[in-house]
DNA sequence: GGGGTTCCGGATACACTTATCCAGAACAGT
DNA sequence: ACTGTTCTGGATAAGTGTATCCGGAACCCC
């Protein structure tokens, strides 16, 4: 439904609001979102250059969230990354007919509008942790994994 | 949202549901759905395989529908070559909390499982012409393509 | 049963996504 | 300015999905 890379991206994002701006090191965001520390980095690249995160580097650096969870919608970290796909012509080669989709073609772009809206609507605020029982990231509450939260003695667990 | 191959075997399904039974060689079909013949032929194969299709060789054959296109889901179609991803457990590492999914997760399985739910109350029937202006695979009424309904001297446009 | 037709399935090539590596530039603190 | 830190961006590798090719088997018709 997305790419692996979206959903890296929204973990990434996601991660760093619960960090409420505070610089995050890329291998720090790597084990807190269990992504390769170097894929991860594209990835925050990208990101960077669409203006979402903002890098800093040198010591006390990494990377912060460019705007508040409440304003950054899932949308446009998936757009960023990688866009959802509109049909607005058909996909055969017959160009003839305008916007007019077939059956077919027009159910699917159907279900990519609703995707679309969807993402649209849900910001990042809303991924962090707001019914209770399972925080954002899936972090576990019986099993402590620090989560990177602050890290006194990390376990180094990422196998 | 879905691969190139699901759409395309989502197009030859439904190219072979206009011929009602009828069987249509691989050349033709890939002329009618504008997929490459050889790969077209791969797909028909794993139709064939998931008892979607049904094969015949030798002069006269082809592949023609199992069922009733009325019968057929756009779910079974998609499942056969592509099936769709249900996020059942948490992606990152942590095991540990049941099936409990942490809200970025949560989303994107409901979104999952919304797909999921439109193509199984979708049948292929459906998607072959019921609202008169735009045909089923976008076959032109300017344009009389002809669509391999019967081909009386087929323009062979195929770029 | 011979010949033309059509599908079958393995092998192969190509493309794109995902993942890795590393030298260099920017930065903070001293 | 020097040093350690951290991001930057290009080059490269690995993996998966897409597309192609071809010999062989099944089939129909004569």
């Amino acid at each position: 439904m997305i790419s692996p890379t979206a959903e890296y991206a929204l973990r990434a994002i996601v991660a760093l609001a619960q960090r409420q701006g505070s610089p995050v090191v890329t291998p720090d965001l790597a084990k807190a979102t269990r992504i390769s520390a170097p894929y991860l980095s594209k990835i925050l690249q990208t990101l960077g250059r669409a203006g979402l995160v903002v890098s800093q580097r040198g010591t006390g650096g990494g990377f912060r969230l460019a705007r508040a969870p409440e304003s950054m919608s899932v949308l446009e970290v998936v757009n960023t990354v990688d866009p959802v796909r509109r049909i607005h012509a058909c996909p055969l080669g017959i160009e003839s007919h305008g916007t007019r989709l077939c059956p077919l073609h027009r159910r699917l772009d159907d279900m990519a509008e609703q995707i679309e809206l969807t993402f649209s609507e849900t910001t990042i605020a809303e991924l962090l942790s707001e019914d209770g029982p399972s925080k954002a990231l899936c972090a576990s509450k019986k099993k402590p994994v620090t989560l990177v939260t602050g890290r006194p003695g990390n376990p180094r667990k990422a196998k």
